[in-house]
RNA sequence: GCCCCGGUAGCUCAGUCGGAUAGAGCACCAGAUUCCUAAUCUGGGGGUCAGAGGUUCGAAUCCUCUCCGGGGCGCCA
């Protein structure tokens, strides 16, 4: 709606020449926006006070003369000035009747704008290594980029969704052999099972279930003998190194890959399903290693050798990152030949450039904040912009049980799975309340609060007014009455009630408030919009009978609150909650 | 030391490109149900927007400094 006001405001700007100079890089729609009091209209517009300084004329004198310039339109019931030289639009009830019919015309698209071409958008998030099941941490990320790409789509943009997955390495490596530990330790062979091990109850279980034909039977004095103090007193590290290459010797490398692969496969497939019963899906799961098994890393790096954008210290080779505004420069060859993670990071984001998108955005925990100089000082050093790449972070969540914070770190197994929180509050709550804040927000979630407060929780509030309303027309078919939508749409203009107009407006702001919430990554905006909206309804629904006698104004109202249910299950659907007809 | 995020009601948090009298939930107090679901609604109290300067018609919002809390600064991944 917020056009009508932009559109013919335009208009009078073009119509006065002595404010074309001041207005030239003004947008006009940016100076309009809603109000926040009801008596001072449904618009208001800040221009003339943005053009007093350019054009040295008094606000008021400005709005007036705009004002006087203003056409006449059948959906601006009013103008006049206010306060230090706001122009306060008051809308005609047709206008507003006009976007009820576009509702209920467009359903489910309502509030969707048409589908572009470009710009391309590479979403990647969470990308949570695959060395564990996801914690209520990565929960966050899955619920925020899945909620950020529907966002993005709903205002037209093409989204392609993008899970990487860190199974190249030395934290391979480390599952690997902290699965064979648990399962030489089936066997009775007990080893000191290393600090820098992962010890969650998940190894064990991968242990209990992995194929080990093939794999050859060892004793506890091949495995234990001269190996290297775990901490306190060793290094963890090396203990761990040691361990590694310990189960290569023995197992020989197919053996021990033979393992590390299935307890990646098991991992990652569980990764997967978890994300799949919590919404969010992928277009790809791009796997570092074809990246590491292909040539896109030595591509990557002989894009920056051509460039000049390397050099040799100390035996390793070395990004300079620096002449793009990073803080140091960057290791990309180690002095033992082996590539860093920054290296195939770098070449992935370049190959993600060269495949056609446009815009890239990685949704990355707040702990990766020092990534984004670096990974865009990469893209321009490779001859794109770094500003192609955005970064979203998202700020920790702090797990509360019974008042007591609660540790996270996948190696000490002292974590909190996603899948406990979906299991303990429900998925629609946890989608709910994991974007309810800024990304920029911490976000302290305490699961017994969660719990015992599930009836006071916002999203069952937004709901049930979904749910009321399908109720009614329910009522509706018991007392055996039609609606007749048409006759409804004819006689709008009987909604004339404080809380009919309140509605109304609030229904309008949809389309404004996706967009909003799409442009910022701002999710949040959409969930304070949907309870503010729920709250009008249930309001409306205390307030007036819909079921009443005269067809004519029961027809309208029940025009107004099948309006009001499309809006909030177009809303709930953008942020992956469901939108029941009972509850 | 440097970098990122946060500090708004008792608690948890919104607050759009700077805009009119700073908002919501929870908690607290007082009410509403012969009537479409009370998982609801109505009313009330509650504020040095961390602090100090600055920018301007106007600052919670922008700039500078300080304080407090969280996180990050590897030839790890």
């Amino acid at each position: 709606m917020k056009h009508i006001v932009a559109d013919i405001l335009n208009q009078a700007l073009a119509g006065l020449s002595e404010l074309t100079e001041a207005a030239a890089d003004l947008s006009v729609a940016a100076t309009v926006e809603r109000t926040r009091d009801p008596a001072h209209g449904d618009f208001a517009s800040n221009i003339a006070m943005r053009l007093a300084k350019p054009a040295r004329k008094s606000p008021r004198d400005i709005a007036a003369s705009i004002i006087e310039a203003l056409s006449d339109s059948d959906q601006v019931e009013k103008v006049d000035i206010a306060g230090p030289g706001f122009i306060n639009f008051h809308l005609s009830p047709s206008a507003f009747h006009a976007e009820m019919e576009s509702i209920l015309s467009e359903g489910e698209r309502y509030g969707r704008q048409s589908p572009q071409e470009s710009p391309k958008i590479l979403l990647e998030f969470p990308s949570a290594n695959p060395t564990g099941p996801l914690h209520v941490g990565h929960g966050r990320l899955a619920a925020y980029g899945a909620t950020v790409g529907n966002l993005l789509e709903a205002v037209g943009y093409p989204v392609y969704r993008e899970y990487y997955v860190n199974d190249a390495g030395r934290q391979m490596d480390i599952l690997g052999v902290s699965v064979w530990l648990r399962l030489i330790g089936m066997d009775g062979i007990e080893v000191p099972f290393p600090k820098g091990a992962y010890r969650g109850d998940y190894i064990r279980e991968i242990a209990a279930s992995i194929n080990t034909d093939g794999v050859d039977t060892v004793t506890a004095d091949d495995v234990l003998s001269d190996l290297p103090a775990d901490e306190p007193e060793g290094d963890k590290e090396a203990y761990v190194e040691a361990l590694i290459d310990r189960a290569r010797t023995l197992l020989g490398d197919g053996g021990f890959n033979h393992i590390r692969q299935q307890s990646l496969d098991s991992i990652r497939g569980d990764i997967e399903d978890d994300l799949a019963e919590f919404g969010v899906t992928f277009d790809r799961w791009y796997s570092e290693q074809d990246l590491t098994g292909g040539d896109a890393i030595d591509k990557a790096l002989a894009v920056l050798e051509e460039r000049g954008m390397l050099y040799k210290k100390d035996g390793a080779t070395w990004f300079r990152a620096t002449d793009f505004g990073d803080e140091k420069d960057r290791v990309v060859v180690r002095e033992n030949g082996v590539r860093t993670y920054f290296a195939s990071d770098i070449a992935y984001h370049f190959e993600k450039r060269e495949r056609g998108f446009d815009q890239l955005i990685d949704i990355l925990g707040a702990d990766h904040h020092g990534y984004a100089p670096r990974l865009k000082a990469g893209l321009e050093a490779m001859g794109y912009k770094g500003n192609d790449l955005e970064v979203k972070l998202v700020q920790f969540v702090t797990l509360y049980r019974g008042g007591e914070k609660m540790q996270m770190s996948t190696r000490s197994g002292e974590f909190d799975t996603l899948r406990q929180l979906r299991a303990e509050i429900g998925n629609d709550a946890a989608r709910f309340y994991y974007v309810s804040r800024s990304n920029d927000q911490h976000l302290d979630f305490d699961l017994d609060v969660a719990k015992s407060q599930s009836n006071d929780n916002p999203v069952y509030y937004i709901q049930y007014a979904h749910a009321r309303v399908a109720s009614v027309f329910r009522q509706l078919a018991e007392k055996a009455l039609q609606w007749d939508q048409a006759g409804g749409r004819d006689h709008l203009g009987l909604l004339v009630e404080p809380q009919e107009r309140a509605l109304m407006t609030g229904l309008s702001r949809y389309p404004e408030v996706v967009e909003l919430a799409a442009n910022n990554r701002a999710p949040q905006h959409l969930v304070h919009y949907l309870r503010d909206l729920a709250n009008d309804f249930h309001t409306y629904y205390n307030a007036h009978a819909f079921i009443v006698d005269d067809a004519a104004l029961r027809d309208a109202r029940l025009y107004l609150i099948s309006a009001t249910r499309t809006v909030i299950a177009n809303g709930l659907a953008i942020l992956g909650v469901s939108a029941p007809e009972q509850m």
